[in-house]
DNA sequence: TATAAAATGTAAACACTGTAAACTATTTAA
DNA sequence: TTAAATAGTTTACAGTGTTTACATTTTATA
């Protein structure tokens, strides 16, 4: 890595980090190319040289926030020892609602409306499908230690109901149907919560007891699902 | 009404719908004061004689969009009669994920991110809880039945956990912290399973069984909830 | 080391956007 | 019939993403 490419290479993450700083405040929709140069004490057209346009920011964006987010994740996950499969799951859960309440427009961008008739790029794929891995996984050894008791262990899908499974294999894991639908609906929950919090719908209803809701709720999720 | 104000509603009408138009096209946030106004074959700043502003068009575009979506709530749980409280808290269940799988940018525009700057109108709160309060109902008339057993029933709330229930007061509901907290559980989880399936993020996992998922997950709400 | 090539930036321009001010035409009310 | 209210246009401004042409700087090569 030579002189140019290493001042390229920070010239990016001036451009990332200007455009964080914006979205931090503004929200990702007030996201400008000609505002992160104007900080940046450069001309707009320059930035073309390292994003071929708005919507190659974006992407670059969210696929640096589904890194750490997939990373507080596993965090949150591996704060318990590998055969605690209830706090791996506890520890994943809240570090999932925790890493959105830190950063809220992140969560957003990932998760949010698409933005200007931004298309989910190709790219970005394999790497949001990482952070559901993370869930597939706890929920997964769990199952295949047979600590996943109840009616969840020995639900009987119905036939419409067919789960695709290859993410699965890759990790080396057998197909377990259970598992992924039973990921699905995790992730629906929390995910669900987690919105209607950030977009201010509960806040009407729970004022400062947001917190304690989410740990109630996870609770019960361990109790569905039948973990022990 | 004499006829300037009978025109004056017509031309309301006419904005609004060329507007939804756009948004059913290109998404919410390519929503353009210009674009409505060229196809409306006037131009832009005659539309500031209807609205202040652009914010001001968005936001009775949401109201108008939870009239229809509580609506919808309403109707799909009264597809049964009054003391079947599976079958509305089902039909309810159906009603809302099919609203937002007919309406996506509608569904969008209410629960995805605030568009452009977009600060959640004062007049838009009571109108955004009605839905909600469908829902809270639904749960509350089985509570109030006794056709809600298992733990939740006895449920034990944290002290921490104060769920606020003057909204289900004024509808002659005793307080009943319980009934609201299910609602939020459920309300989290419905909205979960819609906005990951609207965003396309469960597509690779379920692809056309989609609505079998939400069917089934319906179903271990009911069990979860402990209705009868 | 001189020179060609590649990389990085700027200036100007285009086609958009929301919005404000001034003005005109039309419709209603006194 | 005249005055007032309403609805609309024209013009203009400041902002956006993006393209093109050009200038500058850095690197690699003959």
């Amino acid at each position: 890595m030579n002189r140019r490419e290493r001042l390229r290479q920070e010239t990016i993450e001036e451009i990332k980090a200007t455009a964080w700083k914006q979205i931090g405040e503004q929200g990702a929709a007030a996201l400008s190319l000609r505002g992160i140069a104007r900080e940046m004490g450069m001309t707009a057209p320059g930035l073309y040289r390292y994003y071929k346009d708005r919507d190659a920011l974006v992407t670059a964006l969210m696929m640096d926030a589904f890194s750490s987010f997939t990373e507080s994740l596993e965090n949150g996950r591996d704060v318990v020892k590998e055969n605690d499969h209830i706090g791996r799951f506890r520890g994943m859960c809240r570090a999932y609602f925790q890493w959105a309440m830190e950063n809220p427009q992140r969560y957003m961008l990932l998760f949010g409306t698409p933005v200007q008739g931004y298309l989910f790029a190709e790219e970005l794929g394999p790497v949001a499908q990482g952070s559901f891995l993370v869930l597939q996984g706890v929920i997964g050894e769990a199952f295949v230690a047979g600590k996943i008791t109840g009616e969840a262990s020995a639900l009987k899908l119905p036939t419409s109901l067919k789960v695709r499974y290859e993410a699965l294999q890759e990790f080396g894991m057998p197909y377990m149907g259970v598992v992924t639908q039973l990921a699905l609906s995790v992730w629906s929950m929390i995910h669900g919560m987690t919105s209607l919090v950030l977009y201010n719908y509960m806040t009407s209803f729970l004022d400062e007891s947001v917190n304690a809701f989410v740990e109630f709720e996870i609770e019960k999720m361990i109790r569905n699902i039948g973990l022990v």
